[in-house]
DNA sequence: CAGTATCCCGTATGATACTG
DNA sequence: CAGTATCATACGGGATACTG
């Protein structure tokens, strides 16, 4: 991704940072997960999650968590327990994002419907 | 995608409006292509959009369009001439998501250097 | 010039079984 | 419960040659 930030022409430097934020939500499940992360249960466990999110699988789900913490955007913690209890939340990072998803769920929300001829 | 939507819980129902604008401007190009055609020429010839994405190859460049355009997100038109010329530019409906997309460029600049530990 | 045709490849994701 | 390991697959995208 960064050569090809790096091949873009002068114009289109100043937009990197779309790409960045891109680079950070683009995934299949990344935008709902931080989605599924709001509202009246933003602490939630990994299974209830996975239930949440209807047809993930367990691999999907774990890779993208990794990735979203990795990213600063949830939190992952973990109660040294058996069995083991994890719960994941947004972190400040996470939630500073949700103006921009919803931004994007709303222009989907008016515009899904428009007649394209 | 629509089978993952109805499966979606109840609370994610009202946010699948999202999943429709990330379907429209997912792919490696798309929204940047949608923002080549802004700006002082928003008005631009195929290979000329080429030249501008860099590595692009002509048929990811060609495919990326015409999704674009069925998708009513830009227009393409067509001079009936030898040689050919092809004009693309963003339709209204497009240009309705440059807020969007801004606000997702805006979002990765301001936070592409925080520091995540 | 503006594409299309063909072939190839990597990565994201899925299904399932297993483990601490 | 919260994952990991393994194997399999689908799709987006690249390179290049060709065409009206």
């Amino acid at each position: 991704m960064k050569e090809e930030v790096i091949d873009m022409p002068c114009e289109l430097r100043e937009e990197t940072g779309f790409a960045y934020t891109l680079s950070l939500v683009s995934g299949k499940y990344k935008m709902i997960i931080l989605y599924s992360l709001t509202g009246a249960t933003p602490v939630v466990r990994f299974n209830e999650l996975k239930r949440r999110l209807g047809k993930i699988s367990y691999r999907t789900l774990s890779l993208t968590l990794k990735e979203l913490e990795s990213d600063g955007l949830i939190i992952r913690k973990e109660y040294p327990q058996i069995p083991p209890k994890v719960e994941y939340s947004l972190s400040a990072r996470g939630q500073s994002l949700l103006p921009v998803l919803d931004m994007m769920c709303e222009w989907g929300n008016v515009h899904s419907h428009d007649k394209l001829k």
